[in-house]
DNA sequence: CCGTATCCTCAGGGATACTG
DNA sequence: CAGTATCCCTGAGGATACGG
């Protein structure tokens, strides 16, 4: 039975880093991440330009649940929760470089 | 009058390469061109899982816009369009290898 | 301060058909 | 074969309010 002719044979692992990647806002998250660490909530919000609540929170904790990022809760009235990178989050790092320099590069102006 | 206080001083490079690459498709169809070119509308569309005509079309439009890719159409019947990466866009090939890579360490099967 | 739930809107994008 | 147009629907994500 003849599968899919595809011509490409490994893109598994590209597929991957951008499911992990991809969307909106988790780039922006981790490269903030990248910046400041640890990184409390409300300092993220105010960072990633016209974030809601509830994206930022729903992006977080697909974050770690891939194990990007950590997150670190403080048991004190009112709360403070911290946010960092995992090694595994600190790995992407040089992607995040990557596509600094090349805005740098080519960004006119 | 102050302006909205944010500790992260120059993020536009990134975020500019953000706005070329971001998207649910913009990187595959980048990918591919790294992988094979020139190719053809049809074969980029066979090899970008689930991707339809009107989204692949438009993808292909903006992307020439920002000219990271090469349109180039043979005047015969039936009609033959192939697409390349301009040296803009293989100037994105390092950030591409550098996901693919990422994919294959942290990917557990 | 941080996170979740609920509701609701609207535009991204799918299905389809047509053209050169 | 490659691309456009039209229609239409769905679900991402915004606004808001509440809870720990």
């Amino acid at each position: 039975m003849q599968e899919k002719m595809c011509f490409v044979s490994n893109k598994e692992p590209f597929e991957y880093t951008l499911s992990i990647i991809s969307g909106k806002w988790k780039l922006k998250i981790i490269y903030l991440l990248a910046c400041i660490t640890p990184v409390r909530y409300n300092m993220l919000k105010k960072d990633i330009d016209g974030i809601t609540h509830k994206m930022l929170s729903t992006q977080l904790k697909e974050l770690e649940q891939e194990d990007i990022i950590l997150r670190n809760e403080y048991p004190q009235v009112p709360p403070k929760v911290e946010y960092s990178l995992t090694p595994k989050g600190e790995s992407l790092i040089p992607i995040v470089m990557a596509m600094c320099s090349w805005g740098k590069e080519h960004n006119r102006k």
